[in-house]
DNA sequence: CGACCGATTGACACAGCTCAAATGAAGTGG
DNA sequence: CCACTTCATTTGAGCTGTGTCAATCGGTCG
């Protein structure tokens, strides 16, 4: 990955100011082959490192937010109220993933987006993010990809929720988040870390808090994995998969070739 | 393959060829200010129309379609496989829609995507199409925004399943429909066609076909709706959003305005 | 220590599932 | 014009997954 000029807008320490961009960068180097043009605006974004406790809201349903934000670490849930109190968790968002793309071509916001757990992230704003991505052709491909990726994601979620009991549904969220995080391991087992709790599962699952319980139990049970609330140490991932009725196809993000070598 | 397809060069039959060409940009118009630079390069896409029967296979889950689809009349319905055979049903696309956008930044569709009953569609393809993008970031936009409110509509499916049971989930369903197609009145009655069986409306509502029965019979024995199969009156529109528990917020596509009237 | 929150348990109710069979409507071929 | 098939709808019966309610337990923190 090659390296980038770093200029810090209005950022005290280096060590500081200096992640979010590398974050926002390797992201994008990732993602699609910048010019040093691209590269160069980007780092003049004016970005904003913010903090986030539990539960706590980031931007609300009805909202016409400004910015976009990066999640740097922790997680972010979306989230929609049914009837008059009952959640339900659309989305989750882990590190390197980016929200409020949205409001860069929707006025108002469908649903709302919370911290899981402890997060840090990092906001720039939508007006000239919006020119640079006008500029750059490549950009916008990127992101724009980025929002497909993401609506596969709600689609298998429907999928889960329609078609799958409960003990499948809440494996596969976990299957899908061992993958999302790079946590899948070439043996068996491995360990991931959510600051979740069982009525977050619940809410997530479409089920019941006591039913949550129950089917952490039987996957416990079973010595499918070992579950300590926010620890969870996967013991078996092939069974995982069994259970969940996983496949990873739905989360790999190859580009499209094709355009990719040639824009304007 | 297609019942039948023809393809169009220029303005060659007349009534046929019309009708696509200007959908297409009517579509484009009602979504954002064109420069007539860009209405000239819409016009010059090679469409080509298709007709596709009931439940016959438009797109298939893996494959890479090297076009987008207009969906000018009829339904198109988006699916996946869970476990063996269960389907979900994961979209909807009612006449003005357009499938396959996914294509132009994903090389693999993770879906399938079917006639639901007798479909008129054009196709066109990525290449000219990405090209027209890559030079108009209003364009690029107004179909990003398109992405957006797909994904919306993907949320409050995922808050259907997960949070309402199953006589709220059909009715949440058919004020979609009724929203989306436009055909909600001013007064508190009338009908929309839809050319599904009651298994479509189970896969979609992730309920069995059996309780599907005994959902729509439930609608009909409360007057809220009458229920011919394909043809569907809404007798109370008030009532049924009251059952439904149904807001159309999540579907309205007020553009961001502040950047609307600002490309380079 | 008391307050609070999350996890856990048990009892019971009910929504929705499966299986199986009957009915009805539409099309096909003799 | 009538058997025959096929497919969608309908019905009933019993079963199971999940919800609700309510109580308990265990930790954490002020």
């Amino acid at each position: 990955v090659p390296h980038a000029v770093f200029r810090q807008t209005g950022s005290k320490s280096l060590m500081e100011a200096a992640r979010p961009y590398s974050r926002l960068l390797y992201w994008l180097e990732r993602s699609c082959a910048m010019s040093s043009d691209d590269r160069q605006r980007i780092a003049e974004l004016p970005l904003t490192v913010a903090n986030f406790g539990s539960n706590q809201l980031i931007a609300k349903h009805g909202d016409a937010p400004s910015r976009c934000t990066l999640l740097l670490s922790g997680f972010i849930y979306g989230h929609k109220l049914v009837g008059t109190s009952r959640r339900q968790i659309t989305s989750l968002l882990v590190p390197g993933d980016i929200a409020g793309l949205q409001g860069l071509c929707l006025s108002r916001l469908d649903h709302s987006l919370s911290a899981l757990g402890p997060t840090v992230v990092v906001f720039f704003p939508h007006a000239p993010f919006a020119a640079i991505l006008d500029e750059s052709p490549r950009l916008s491909r990127a992101f724009w990809r980025e929002t497909f990726v993401e609506a596969a994601i709600a689609r298998e979620w429907i999928a889960n929720l329609g078609r799958r009991e409960a003990l499948a549904r809440l494996a596969h969220v976990i299957c899908e988040l061992a993958v999302r995080l790079r946590v899948v391991d070439t043996l068996q087992s491995f360990s991931l870390c959510i600051p979740w709790t069982q009525t977050d599962v619940a809410d997530i699952c479409g089920i019941s808090g006591v039913h949550a319980n129950r089917v952490v139990q039987e996957l416990r049970r079973s010595r499918v994995l070992d579950w300590r609330s926010s620890q969870i140490c996967v013991l078996d991932w092939k069974a995982l998969c069994e259970v969940a009725d996983f496949s990873e196809d739905y989360l790999i993000r190859a580009p499209q070739q094709e355009f990719a070598n040639s824009d304007a």
